[in-house]
DNA sequence: GTCTATATTTGGATAGAC
DNA sequence: GTCTATCCAAATATAGAC
């Protein structure tokens, strides 16, 4: 008996019509802005009227939930993997990836790692990609040999700093985008520097 | 004749009765979001029916626009003019103020300095404290001799990625904002040296 | 100035015919 | 699976009596 796989047409086109919405749904947030996502239009965007988009998706939230899916996969499937050779250049690639991640979709930025759709909650898949980055972050700063406990909490503000401030004031830009090599040399210099005290000189608090 | 002011005191009921429509647009949007804020749970809460409130205000961007300018005077008031001898306290004096001004109120700051509410926009005003404040930055960057051009968006940058990530990841806590002063310190090194160093070494780009 | 009553729009979600 | 019809809730805003 020949190993065929089984087929199931109608499997097939549920998953293509599921994908179409999910497709109109990231369009209407990247032009409206990611709360005003409305049933009624996603479903004429598609041909439908409101109620068939209950046959594809339970509820609103479960629409975002596989948004936040998709984009989630996406983050996890482009992050750079293989570390380079120089250790600095290890720290600048990921906040190069960060920043573009985020600043090449807004509304993608804002459902992944911003807070604010009211009452959506992504649950285990969020706190997946975000502390499968930290850790990412934490093994690529000791292979710089930088131990400082405060150096992760430092080096995601300065990733969150570029990041907000190109999409707010220069979105489409890349003013802040090129700040990103500068940004990590100077964090680099610090902490290295900062290693070489004798912890007695650092002040107290 | 005696130079009596003249008391007008239905414009003062007036505009007690507005302060107090203001105070509980503030209690309702730092209790449930910055853009859940709804006319009619605000009428509820000062003891009126919704469309009693139009006799205070237009309409609810008009409510809005009276919360900005509340919060931009709160800014400038407080905002830090006297310059300290330490050139570098300077600097860091700015960040904490910014910092702790917008992790004091979550609501406001989103308000003042992230566009989230669709269709607000505060018009001059805006501007007036931002670049009012951009101004201060670039006086007390030259006092400690910084003249790099990209030096105030990586100051901006690290400002606003402190304040991020401590609203985001430990609201009412201090996890970033004990930060501030070795972040300023770090940008401060690192501006200083780039200085010293001659143009033709700075790779282009 | 404040109220009641209402207009109008828009939203998510369900029932049931086909 | 898709539709029509409908429900229900909430929103801003207006008209007009008192």
């Amino acid at each position: 008996m020949l190993d065929i796989p089984k087929r199931d047409r109608r499997a097939e086109r549920r998953a293509a019509t599921r994908a179409e919405i999910l497709d109109a749904a990231w369009a209407q947030v990247r032009a409206n802005g990611l709360a005003a996502l409305s049933l009624r239009d996603l479903a004429r965007t598609v041909g439908m009227q409101a109620p068939s988009l209950y046959s594809y998706f339970d509820s609103k939230h479960a629409i975002y939930d596989a948004m936040y899916a998709q984009g989630a996969r996406q983050f996890v499937e482009a992050e750079p993997s293989d570390q380079p050779g120089d250790p600095l250049e290890g720290l600048k690639q990921l906040v190069r990836f960060y920043v573009g991640f985020c600043a090449a979709d807004a509304a993608r930025y804002l459902l992944l790692f911003q807070r604010t759709i009211p009452g959506f909650e992504p649950s285990a898949e969020s706190f997946a990609i975000s502390e499968g980055s930290l850790e990412r972050v934490g093994q690529r700063m000791a292979a710089c040999g930088i131990t400082d406990p405060d150096a992760v909490d430092l080096f995601t503000a300065i990733g969150t700093g570029l990041t907000d401030q190109q999409l707010s004031n220069d979105p489409g830009g890349d003013r802040w985008i090129r700040l990103i090599d500068d940004a990590v040399e100077m964090f680099h210099d610090y902490m290295t520097k900062k290693a070489k005290q004798p912890p007695a000189r650092r002040r107290a608090r």
